[in-house]
DNA sequence: CGTCCAGGTCTAC
DNA sequence: GGTAGACCTGGACGC
């Protein structure tokens, strides 16, 4: 499957043709995927005209996510702790388990915290990942419900991600801006020299980056994530 | 071959 | 409320 954009379009290219019912999947896949619903007009608007940050208004900001709310958050989780490397490798190792795809819930609590451990190699991590599969595959926890444009509360959704097994506030920050909530700021120890270095300075701390970026209100994390990666868009 | 630690978090003081 | 110590894993290092 390809994705070309032109003229403000997303064409999705398959190597088969596919019946309706697959159309609408592989559509709202692509649409999670790039955030479609996500409506950064507010963050353009509030962005004066001599803001750091004014080059975003040609259309930066869109968070690469996930189908699945479940899939964002098990990558997330397998982002902790660990280098870029092993986390790729988890998730090649869950893919392999899911037989090529993602695994579902049920797959994963079916698969056991075992084999998590001992086939996918996620170690300690194995806990937190089986718990919310057994905790969603009961009904109990409502991943896809979170979402920002599905209309579910920002606070709601941080106490929730926050109250999970595994999820600091490294992974919830990580997770919110996935989901779209855009106000918490992902510190961790790529975005923080990355920010020190920026600024030309020694160190600075979590508080006052945060105070750095508290104009920008709801979308003060993905400013700050914004002026991290600015280098990462053309032009 | 041992030590360190990377896109952290939890627990126990 | 703040902070050591432990925690799986596997590359990257020093010796």
């Amino acid at each position: 499957m390809t994705v070309t954009q032109r003229e403000g379009t997303l064409r999705v290219a398959t190597p088969a043709a596919l019946s309706a019912r697959a159309r609408a999947e592989v559509a709202q896949s692509v649409a999670r995927i790039f955030a479609i619903e996500t409506d950064l007009s507010p963050f353009y608007n509030a962005l004066a005209d001599n803001d750091p940050l004014h080059w975003a208004r040609g259309g930066a900001g869109r968070m690469l996510a996930s189908p699945s709310v479940l899939e964002d958050l098990v990558k997330t989780l397998c982002s902790t702790n660990c280098a870029f490397s092993a986390t790729r490798r988890m998730i090649a190792a869950l893919v392999q388990l899911g037989g090529g795809a993602f695994p579902t819930a049920e797959m994963l609590r079916d698969a056991g915290a075992q084999t998590l451990i001992d086939d996918v190699r996620m170690g300690y991590r194995a806990r937190s990942l089986f718990e919310v599969a057994e905790r969603v595959c009961d009904g109990e926890l409502d991943l896809e419900s979170l979402r920002a444009a599905g209309g579910a509360r920002e606070e709601a959704v941080a106490e929730t991600l926050g109250s999970l097994h595994g999820f600091g506030p490294y992974a919830v920050a990580h997770a919110m801006q996935l989901l779209g909530f855009h106000r918490p700021l992902i510190l961790d120890s790529w975005t923080r020299p990355t920010y020190v270095q920026l600024l030309g300075k020694r160190s600075r701390s979590d508080a006052a980056i945060r105070r750095d970026f508290a104009r920008y209100g709801a979308y003060a994390g993905l400013a700050f994530w914004l002026t991290l990666t600015k280098d990462w868009v053309p032009g």
